[in-house]
DNA sequence: TTGAAAGCGCTAACAT
DNA sequence: ATGTTAGCGCTTTCAA
């Protein structure tokens, strides 16, 4: 771990310049076999490797794309070794997943930052310096700093919505379609007509486009719904998805028909609390989630559910960016929005065979 | 989108240095706040972001960390959309949580590569160039070429056996004390005398290591067992862990009392296969798995598994490589072997109850 | 096919 | 507190 060789030494030793050292690299075939061969020798007894830093300097390119996400330590997360699935994590984890995989057949490799609020030196600053393009999850950075690294390199915004951000490639999941049309299987197919939304407190575009969707499905199947979702809690957790039936008991006079949850972890969080307190799923209250993370179909009854795509946002954000880097430049902003589909399952008084469920009874 | 601001252009705008322009990014308060902010006023004007491969090149140092990991790719994988969980996948998931979160805390971001051999310009040497220190996961890279690289920077390696590594900083799993420990727990806790042991073909080290502990056990037992796996699976999925049993039943005149494989997929296959032929676990037969992912607890009954902390596993591997890059350069190279624990849960016979199983009933 | 030389954008002494 | 000046290790014309 001595001093690090370069292209002087490699060149040296095998008697070329360092022009040709660098051509055996970057283009083995415009260098002579023998000469090639010479050059290689010599890099392998040095110990030569090639510095991406000076590559990247000389050549205006990294041959890396990126990835910023919210920091989601939690900070009560400590606790147990193999923690409890955390949604928002699972999702990132699809997301890099589904990047990787792209980035990987475009020849890229994937930075991953989550975000960590710092100086002048900004996360996002420390990754757009390194990678030749990068995407974002929503609510990770500020709108404006987007906006000033968006005119160096091509940035991809995921989920969220498109506000502030009109001149960036925008990514999301049709959180509203998805909803409603769930919503409308509720009140259509299985005839119910008191339905209860359990949202979130914090105002996150995604959830209040399903909540949205709600909305839209209920009005249109003839409901009567506030304008307010019945319930708000702070964290979309399981415990609260729990908690979220005492206040539900609490305040109703008339028990629900349908508890429809913003997400999946409330959902699961919900069914384990109706069990306990001995009441049916689906034949006393239908349950009703939103992800289609992998807990969903393990639980039983198995939660009917939108399933996202989240790995295919990650590969949809790194097709995105090298269309960008391979031309593209200047084309206008593309707004994608991916499809969701209902998974319909035993909460909601489906049959809860669809397909098989391997390795689970 | 058009030409890239540098520190010249920030410099002459804000009438500074150039030093003073760098001095702003990298130690802000070594400048006056006043000259400061205008610098900072003038950056953003301009839309300038530090160039993470000069800044690289200048200093020496990149601020990054990086993680090589084999390709996983499945061919047949393609056809689900949400896959069953791939163990492999699951693994590589946690190792990258576990550094992302290590490198955060000490200021690092995190580079992942999936294995994919090209010309000269292997992977890892792209990896390499780029990063400060990386991990790889064993049997993703040619020792020989670790052997060079190493030479340049902090390698440790994760998983697999030292061999053909001394030089290297290295981190691995008690495969062997936990799967004896588990042994070690079906025969003298549960009396159990006639196991079968079903392995995978591939002689992946850990896998072997695993297979040592159970041959330990048994013998420490008194139970005479060949020195070969009852079974070796190709593929260590549920599905061939399922159709190991009709290799099992073929082979055997007398029916095992545990089935103890060499992981939690073929364990949870097994039981699946078991339910539909009618026989019950653990009454008629006992199934144990191997790495604790989260679906060995979801299962009914839960499986009895050893727990491989892999999470951690990526944290300590950031932890080894802070360490060098923070002067121990030249200290020995490490051994760190993660101690394993077993979940004794309801597939062995124990209770089922070991705390709470969230949300799943 | 190969070499010479001019940067790429920044950091890090060393001056002032 | 700020400016000057060398590089850092590579790619890339342009010549030979």
């Amino acid at each position: 771990m001595s001093t690090t060789p370069t292209v002087y030494d490699v060149a040296e030793r095998s008697g070329v310049s360092i022009a040709t050292v660098s051509r055996v690299y970057r283009n083995p075939d415009s260098v002579r076999a023998e000469t090639r061969e010479r050059v290689l020798t010599a890099a392998r007894e040095l110990g030569y490797v090639p510095s991406g830093n000076a590559r990247g300097l000389a050549s205006r390119s990294t041959g890396i794309l990126g990835l910023c996400f919210p920091d989601y330590s939690d900070p009560d997360a400590e606790a147990g070794e193999a923690d409890d699935e955390d949604a928002a994590m699972l999702y990132s984890d699809q997301i890099i997943r589904g990047m990787e995989r792209a980035a990987r057949r475009h020849g890229y490799a994937l930075l991953i930052a989550a975000s960590l609020k710092g100086g002048p030196e900004s996360l996002v600053a420390k990754v757009a310096g390194r990678v030749d393009g990068f995407a974002v999850l929503a609510r990770t950075v500020p709108t404006e700093e987007l906006e000033i690294i968006s005119r160096r390199q091509p940035v991809v915004m995921l989920a969220g919505p498109r506000e502030g951000t009109d001149h960036l490639d925008h990514i999301e999941v049709a959180n509203f379609d998805g909803q409603s049309e769930l919503t409308r299987h509720l009140i259509e197919d299985h005839g119910l007509r008191r339905l209860a939304y359990i949202g979130s407190a914090e105002e996150s575009p995604d959830v209040e486009a399903r909540f949205r969707g709600y909305l839209a499905a209920c009005r249109a199947g003839g409901l009567e719904v506030a304008d307010e979702p019945d319930l708000r809690v702070r964290m979309m957790t399981q415990a609260e998805g729990a908690r979220a039936l005492d206040a539900l008991f609490a305040r109703h006079g008339a028990w629900p028909e349908a508890l429809v949850f913003a997400n999946d972890q409330m959902a699961v969080g919900a069914l384990h609390a109706l069990a306990e307190r001995g009441l049916r799923v689906p034949d006393d209250v239908v349950v009703t989630g939103f992800d289609g993370i992998p807990l969903s179909r393990l639980v039983r009854p198995a939660l009917t559910t939108v399933r996202q795509p989240m790995l295919r946002m990650g590969e949809e954000a790194v097709e995105l960016l090298v269309k960008r880097l391979s031309g593209a430049r200047d084309a206008d902003p593309v707004s994608l929005v991916l499809p969701v589909s209902v998974a319909r399952r035993g909460s909601c008084g489906c049959s809860d065979g669809e397909g098989a469920e391997p390795g689970v009874r």
